[in-house]
DNA sequence: TTCCTTCAATCTGTCTGACAGCCTGACTGC
DNA sequence: GCAGTCAGGCTGTCAGACAGATTGAAGGAA
């Protein structure tokens, strides 16, 4: 991304090598103060035990036991509130909305918003969610399985009470993603569709997306309680499948909204 | 995220009704004028036509012209500094890091740093990298497949003649992602891959991983450029079983630094 | 007693002003 | 022509100030 390719051609050997020289370099930050005071916050959440949704201490008093500005102490958490780790509150204060703990980084995506973003996050979404699911067939212990199950048929009853499911339907391919073991799976399937909604801002789990493939599920359900590894990936993309059809339906009837995601 | 998951007992039907009339809802967005900073920004990168690397007016410009205080502009920035959209330079000034049109997005991932994280980076790569592998093999336009035997042609070149080929790996691979027909694979790979380097520090490419692989390449660039869908995945599957390989042994000697990145 | 209103303390968002250190381009002397 | 020097511009950081939002507690009404 910030090296730039150099050209095909298989002439010039000395640009590619000052090229592949420069490769060992990597660019040496130089060290301001917004890092230490976000290290040294990740060290007190760390050693103070904050979890999620805890507050942090206020900024003036941040400031004053870090002997530092309030305005180092406000960038600082500026760029921690814009990787999503922690949400601000006007009059309130600063709070802790991911597990920051000392020795997690973080990489953001840029994704553009074109006409066809739907259908490019789902395909991204799918070579993910077959990954995770043929993970979590073999791997998942059997206490993983239950909670597979026990989400799934949560999922049904909800359904059938004619209530909203998108937050039981969440849980449970939530549990499928912790049953895989690789946890950064789950989490790179979550922020991709969480774009996925950001783009197409009518909620997931109305009757507009997925209601289709609902009936779908406890094939996949049984198929990882099983560990039939094979069966569960292609129950997975079946329901993708489904999913996908939705898809391109909205993107048939224009729905998209042009307006840029805020 | 945001939401914490209503337990699995199927008894209480009533918080989860509450939960699943919230996720009707969306978090409104206080609109701060860090924003309103921001989308500014956006919309003259735009209209002035500027490009990666370009050097942004300075924050005392900014400042004077949308009216508002350094501080708020400094804030904005920082959001897009840690968002890689900006870099900035001490005494120097802020440089476009990466596109920013209006209309493009970003979704930050946290990546928790442990023994198997290398491990599980790859995973992720590997389930990302099939999919654009049948991706380009069944899709590519000619020119692609040209470019595509080109850089590898290039590769080889580079690897014959001794020198490090970190970079023309790096072309050879983005070639592919390039012919996916959806760049949005490329994306997410190149940001995992920058993780996983970020983890080992030592730059890809050197003797230490992907070496082994190298010499599997002319057959995955053979199936691309035929548009053997399959052979193709069974190469790059190959290809990824020989890094997996590489990063297995680096777990073993212990060779990954306990220091957090920086 | 219980509920609602009011209020003061607290906190964030923003602006202003200031200063040190870094960077860059122009100038100067050889 | 070239290298060193310098002034101006820019960012990083700090201190102080104020408006608006939030919150929890005190106090009054039913």
């Amino acid at each position: 991304m910030e090296k730039q390719i150099p050209p095909a051609s298989t002439g010039s050997g000395r640009s590619a090598q000052a090229d592949d020289a420069a490769g060992h370099l990597r660019p040496l930050e130089s060290r301001t103060r917004d890092m230490d005071v976000l290290d040294a916050l990740a060290d007190m959440i760390a050693k103070a035990g904050l979890k999620v949704g805890d507050r942090l201490p206020s900024e003036l008093v941040l400031a004053q036991r870090l002997a530092v500005g309030r305005s180092t102490i406000r960038e600082a958490l500026k760029s921690w509130q814009s990787l999503g780790l922690v949400t601000k509150r006007t009059g309130s204060g600063s709070y802790l909305a991911a597990d920051v703990s000392p020795g997690s980084f973080h990489i953001p995506l840029t994704i553009k918003l074109e006409g066809e973003s739907l259908l490019r996050t789902h395909q991204v979404r799918r070579a993910l969610e077959v990954a995770v699911t043929r993970e979590a067939a073999c791997n998942a212990t059997d206490a993983q399985r239950a909670e597979i199950r026990a989400r799934y048929e949560h999922l049904m009853a909800v359904f059938h009470s004619g209530e909203h499911w998108y937050a039981a339907d969440h849980a449970f391919h939530r549990a499928i993603y912790d049953a895989s073991s690789n946890p950064l799976f789950g989490e790179v399937i979550q922020q991709v569709q969480s774009a996925f909604h950001r783009i197409y801002t009518e909620p997931f789990g109305t009757t507009a997306i997925g209601a289709a493939s609902l009936a779908l599920h406890g094939a996949l359900c049984d198929a990882i309680c099983d560990g039939d590894a094979e069966r569960a990936v292609e129950q997975i993309n079946i329901i993708l499948d489904e999913t996908e059809k939705d898809v391109r339906r909205i993107l048939a009837t224009g729905v998209l909204d042009a307006g840029r995601p805020k």
